[in-house]
DNA sequence: TATGAATGAGGCTTCATTCAT
DNA sequence: CATGAATGAAGCCTCATTCAT
């Protein structure tokens, strides 16, 4: 119909859309929920007819699905960034947090990708994604709590695995405020004030002040 | 089937029938996501025709009203008992925690009743009665910590509000463990010894170990 | 189960709480529509539960049935006693029209019983009991204008037929304004000088003032 | 199937639908009444799934208030032309009453829609708008009577509300019987008739013959 | 790439009706 | 005579998905 050939690109825009979709979608997730986005919504929202959103996802699961990938990605990217981001194992601890907080102040429906159920069995999958990187992350966070015990940054005394979760928590509770007030004001600043009260606790010198 | 004749019961099956749907709607509200249970679903476990639930709850919003009550009532009478449970704030803040570990290990669907979101502006008060509970949960502890660095169990320089917060967030960082993996052992064990392990880092004496 | 025979009367009770349904269902009809009755309506106003209601009444068309002839019965009525009301044919056709105003007036949903459509063909008989009773109020209509022109009264150059349904018109244009505004003050006085309006018309004299 | 290719329509299966629905209801509503309608009824008729009708309205209720838009709006310019239809007002105000059967015998549902019940409330506009031009219809007779009497085509002393009442009663005794009947055969003929009869008893001649 | 039309599955809710007590 | 429990049919509406254009 249009003998206009789009001239280099013409895998950009179908990639647009796709992004815009994916977007809008994650967008939706946080302020409905995962579950309860609906191909109506996202279509609604990009001023699309709804039938529209399957010229570009064969199913609304994968659009959950690549949101998830995209987000485990993420995850992934954040870890390996600062695994690389200091000398220390304290400052590198503290990037992968920090960093896992911002991740989260952007994307604040990465939390509840990880408690989505399995509606029909099949997107296993879809979860996992984010699950997977979700304890890539614990893992990378123990692994430098072990670094901290042997340098001596932290005590010796302390269980990593503990620790880990300890640390975790700090950011998960930053989370679930943030998802019952629908309010990210002050999530990065205060997560880098407690996570430092947070690790005061561990360190070897007793010195809590 | 049943050789234990019901005894003077007259009043048990009308009650027992609400408490049976409230019952099987918790439990599904676990398995499945508060949101995504289904008066079908409901009556499938009970092995009714679904609209029979409509006899004993005028809308499905009022069956998760008044579980979400329940449970309100259930977090608050929790908070009264350990408010008279010890006679200084460390045990009493101790007791508050775990019996609110025990509470979530009895109903693992609470957690999930804070983040739901309102379909319609309708049940504002659904998740209001959890989510109120839940705060008069936190000022009791922080009325604990207070407490506790007046008596200096608690270290002077402790701020009351992010020590609160670290101490929620262990059980939060528990109840998302066990949301992802769908699993409830050790939840109370690991609970008590990471709550140990957190509040040693409030303590005055500095002694870590 | 009770031993205490009631002593004479064991039918009245329940021809009472017949007649009450009935009532209230007539009230009803004339609120909500005929047709929009509900066995739960009926129950509530009467403070009885649901399946109550069949204690008394087979099924639910059944009660429309027994309103439908009984309404038919009081216009029977009232046709036979305006026949035999007075002398001249005028003064009959008069009391005719304005008892079946005052009856109207106290059985408002009256009206409505004539239209209603037989949902599954099975009450034919429904509407037919009021159809019939007014087909036969028609018939005394125009055998008193009959009689009216024969007496001089009307002018000879009236068509009976059709005197007949201007007449009756008038009834029907009060009742719209009823159903229409749910109000029926004025009902029977309107009606009144509306009539001698109408047959004023009628009369032989040319007199119209 | 069809080798009649549609020619050039793109619009039409759009707003054709829609107006199938709006037709087919209105007949239904004639038939079975108009709150009895039902979407399923609806879709049946039209050869379509019951859902497919929420394509085309955003509710049930939306396409009976379309239809009472409709209506009103038919009435509505009846009048308009009516007013305009004549050089004395008894000319004008046959014409009204006229026009106005003719559109009951295209539209026979209409009366019904002026004494719908509102069942939540909602639709108080859905009535409203046929009440509203039934109201500018009486309105308008009444302003042509009242030019009558003082053009003398009508005896002076008439009351105008009243001979406006009459005169409307002539187009509700047929339609009662219409509704009664289902029968529509010679409803325009009866009521020319009728309201010839009728406004005779209303000229200044006294010559009622 | 997008749309309009449509569908099947499924969810909530109402209602007449039945039955055991 | 009345109730509590339950059911099947039916109604409204939403949603993911398909298809022709």
């Amino acid at each position: 119909m249009a003998h206009e050939a789009p001239p280099v690109s013409s895998q950009r825009p179908v990639e647009g859309r796709k992004a815009e979709i994916r977007q809008v979608a994650l967008d939706l997730a946080f302020k409905v929920g995962p579950t309860q986005v609906t191909t109506g919504m996202i279509a609604k929202q990009l001023g699309l007819s709804q039938p529209a959103i399957y010229k570009h996802f064969p199913s609304k699961s994968d659009i959950l699905a690549e949101i998830a990938c995209h987000l485990g990605e993420r995850i992934a990217h954040n870890i390996s960034q600062a695994k690389a981001s200091g000398a220390d194992p304290v400052t590198r601890v503290r990037n992968l947090f920090l960093r896992h907080l911002e991740l989260i102040n952007r994307y604040p429906a990465l939390p509840e990708f990880m408690i989505i159920r399995d509606p029909k069995g099949d997107h296993s999958a879809l979860q996992g994604a984010v699950q997977t990187a979700m304890m890539a992350y614990r893992a990378a966070i123990e692994a430098e709590v072990e670094a901290a015990i042997i340098t001596g940054q932290f005590r010796a005394t302390l269980t990593a695995t503990d620790a880990t979760t300890l640390i975790a928590s700090v950011g998960q509770s930053l989370v679930l405020r943030m998802l019952v007030s629908g309010n990210r004001d002050n999530f990065c600043a205060d997560g880098a004030r407690l996570f430092e009260m947070q690790i005061a606790g561990f360190s070897a010198t007793g010195d809590n002040g």
